[in-house]
DNA sequence: TAAAACAATAGAAAAAATCTATATTTTTGT
DNA sequence: ACAAAAATATAGATTTTTTCTATTGTTTTA
């Protein structure tokens, strides 16, 4: 059976004269493209090249051979060419509000493949709290929202994306990194850190632990914001402890990634959904942006059955 | 990167709306068809296939990229095409003698091949004992001979083609098969059954054995013919034991098989080559028959390294 | 609403492609 | 003509990919 890569390797002799050079410019090893070319001849029952002469020169049918094979493989190339013209005709607007505490992690993972793919949509993107992406739904400034569920509004859509697993992040030397068995009773302390009222994960995290209020009093100070990562850097310096989400984690590199643990027996999930408003009419562009963030995450967040999903609203 | 296979695949699926019997038209099982094209959706970022209709139908890009497959496979197809006609331009006559211990076993092995690839050749073959053929190349009467060499000859130009290890087989029970080692002067006995003079076979057999002439006078009858089958029943019937060449060694099957040994620590060899006259002009059908030929056998009879040439014609 | 038909998934086994190291052949320079 | 260099072929190990069997999860049909 002839394949495509035996075409490619064919031409490339044929337009260096030469194996080994030919061979580079494929990206393999001469011998990887001696075999191969040699299988091909062997497959077609004739000679492509006089390996004789030196530079290599292509046989008499291997000249009408290779002249096809170009053909062949222009034909294949049109495949993508077709599917991109095809992406042009996705055109529109499209106005997604996405939370502080997933924007900065999953934004890079699907916003330039979306763009690059669909390039006459104008995506317009904002970072904001739920309770605002909410409002701003049902004024219908806002197409969709990406944002922890359930929400249980009967006025809005959930389509879940994928599930983020809350780890466990503690400033160097913590005691919690040298427990060998973390369980959640573990976090459950004044010394945790948390993003301020307003933000979903927040109440995720006081909803895991089960404490109604937990007073801030024993760290150095109040902290006031909804970034994560300033929440790590203050941990880092001041002491203490807090929760991420795995995207979040994900990113970190060397010596941080030592400070990250997962809590044992238990894994606390939070669920990312696509939200829309349940009269919004185009759905089609919804559709391809819920399949381009599903297939920009990584296969196992996909799947619940590996945890357990924590509430963060009342229904 | 998109395969040629994936492209059948798909077509398939597109022609049967159904992935089982598109992956039965294939040759491969539906889990192998459903991966294969789930891997080109994945490569290609587009979904081919509505599965949530039954019977499956092509997405609007999928019956897109369909038809561009379509063309694709009928471009490569066209290599073959170009080839076969390629081939046809090969034409003119071949008269080829062939010795009777070569031309039931290596005749069926590549004329077929050859006169369908090379469909304006007029091929012409005639069995023939040894001398015959070098009277007829002399003669013009004949192109080419396949034969045992060397032949000595100065006027004859030989092209070693293969080498076939000479073999022992004995009648069911013979002492000969029960031994753990088989060496020459084991099979210098009276009891070895051979063909006619005339027949190189036999004298090779004679030159390896080193016994000037061996009298038949142990045996029930005597032998004159020139047919390695027709021996091989007198042995099974009467016991004994004769050499025979491995070609006709590979055709044997289920009991007679087991009737098989070689020699240990030697392995004589016959060298078979295509012969012609040293003046003769057209060598490029010749060439292409060498090239044939050479490609019916098995690899490792290509390479005289591994054995000992038995010569059966003084120089 | 149960049975049948169909496609997806998981894990093991088989096949194929590729790599490194080395041999062989051809070309080049003296 | 010969040694060195350049180019391709070959061998064996390793990695990657494909395919298979068995099973699960859906959808359709009766």
């Amino acid at each position: 059976m002839i394949t495509l890569i035996q075409l490619e390797y064919i031409i490339a002799v044929d337009k260096y004269h030469n194996f080994a050079r030919a061979s580079e410019a494929c990206f393999v090893t001469q011998p990887t493209l001696s075999m191969q070319i040699k299988k091909l001849e062997d497959d077609l029952g004739i000679i492509l090249f006089d390996r004789s002469k030196k530079p290599v020169i292509a046989t008499e049918v291997g000249r009408l051979v290779i002249d096809q094979a170009r053909v062949v493989i222009r034909q294949n190339e049109e495949i993508h060419e077709i599917i991109k013209d095809f992406n042009k005709q996705i055109s529109g607007q499209i106005r997604i509000g996405i939370i502080p505490t997933l924007a900065p992690y999953l934004l890079p993972r699907f916003a330039g493949s979306f763009i690059k793919k669909y390039p006459e949509v104008h995506f317009i993107i904002r970072e904001l709290v739920t309770e605002r992406i909410v409002d701003e739904l049902k004024n219908d400034d806002l197409d969709a929202g990406v944002f922890v569920t359930p929400y249980h509004d009967k006025g809005l859509k959930e389509w879940p994306m994928f599930y983020e697993e809350m780890k466990i992040y503690a400033s160097p030397g913590h005691r919690l990194l040298h427990k060998n068995e973390i369980l959640v009773k573990d976090v459950e302390t004044p010394e945790i850190w948390l993003l301020s009222d307003g933000h979903c994960f927040r109440d995720q995290v006081v909803n895991l632990c089960s404490i109604p209020e937990l007073p801030n009093n024993e760290l150095p100070f109040e902290f006031e914001g909804g970034s994560l990562e300033t929440l790590m850097k203050i941990i880092d310096k001041e002491g203490g402890f807090t929760l991420l989400p795995e995207l979040a984690v994900d990113e970190l590199a060397g010596q941080a990634k030592k400070q990250v643990r997962s809590f044992d027996h238990y894994t606390p999930l939070r669920e990312v959904s696509l939200v829309f408003s349940r009269n919004f009419a185009k759905q089609r562009l919804l559709k391809l942006l819920f399949e381009e963030i599903r297939s920009s995450v990584s296969k196992h967040m996909l799947t619940k059955e590996r945890g357990n999903i924590v509430e963060w609203k009342e229904g």
